[in-house]
DNA sequence: ACACAATATTTGGTGCAACATATATATCGG
DNA sequence: CCGATATATATGTTGCACCAAATATTGTGT
């Protein structure tokens, strides 16, 4: 068996455990690759990529203002702390909030107008981006591929075997950017 | 058109940009997914995903010892601060480290008999969660997501055109603004 | 009405990642 | 052999992500 591609990459003298071991660091490593490529384009602009992200959701919804509930449900990837994110944003003068009168829990996110321009400025060079990063591929592998990856978020309702131990199974949702996990601390 | 899986999971009124932005972001939920999942499996035996990661490495070339430099090399996604990385596995007593008389810069690092007798626990889950992740997949399906990931990572040579600035190329026809992108920092 | 749970956001605290810079050693040109 | 540059790791600093717990408000049951 000559060695993968990903084995050569990561320089592994031994093959991959299986074939699922594979395509998970597959994924995890192409996703990194990615996403290092659009946040540099960000940071360009001052600002995150989640702020980003917070960003087109607001302008999704112009003019109505969102609760942040909601736009923690449209983040692409998972994201806890949307508070301190609207802070920040808030702070850049991007965004502001206000609480409601009929739920004064809820707080309302607003994109601002300099927000939308910030944004409008950089359409094009990320719509670009996506492009480029995709544009070797042909049209049938970036179906392929949407379709595969949405497979891997939605298991089947019923574990096909022993749901042994840590086989949770967490309603498929939510993402996030590959590598790197906390460490938990344990006082 | 009836609306992705994609566009329903984030309440994306507008369709995608393009396939090649649903395909980014697609890939970036997935891995965040995936990664989350791995997360907090590591977690529950202290370490994080990237330690994690550093072990393996080390574990591969057991007895050796490796540099720092190499380490990172064979990272499955990048990762810029190996030193405190190896500090933080090196006061877990999961590793050591030791300068090398034939170049004093480098550093080797081993990993402790501690450091693989958490691997050894860690074998089974780790290998069990991969499995678990992957398996509602047909091989075919896991082996051509294995192919279009590197080819993604692997884009041409030689820029199509002009390689000016961002400027890849939109086709000549077709625009339409929009996209959004996450992760960053990946961070 | 009142206790109690549920919801929406905030705050505290901790660890980690990322960038820039510093230190130490090695290598190369002259 | 000496200075300049390259290499390998370390350190300072900052911002962000994450969990846990707090706060404020709304809904529910009796």
């Amino acid at each position: 068996m000559a060695k993968s591609v990903l084995q050569t990459e990561l320089q592994k003298k031994q093959p991959f455990d299986c074939p699922e071991q594979e395509a998970t660091l597959n994924l995890l490593r192409t996703a990194d690759f990615l996403a290092r490529e659009a946040a540099t384009l960000f940071e360009q602009h001052g600002i995150s990529t989640p702020q980003y992200n917070v960003l087109r959701i607001l302008r999704g919804h112009r003019g109505a203002g969102l609760p942040c509930q909601e736009i923690v449900a449209q983040m692409v990837t998972q994201t806890p702390d949307i508070t301190r994110l609207v802070d920040r944003l808030e702070a850049a003068g991007l965004a502001t909030r206000a609480r409601t009168a009929a739920d004064r829990r809820v707080v309302l996110v607003h994109i601002t107008e300099q927000g939308l321009v910030l944004l409008k400025r950089l359409d094009i060079p990320v719509l670009d981006l996506h492009r480029r990063q995709m544009h070797h591929l042909t049209p049938a592998e970036i179906a392929e591929l949407n379709r595969v990856l949405v497979k891997v978020r939605q298991p089947p309702a019923a574990p096909c075997q022993d749901p042994g131990l840590l086989t949770s199974r967490s309603p498929a949702g939510s993402v996030s950017p590959v590598s790197s996990v906390r460490q938990r601390s344990v006082p």
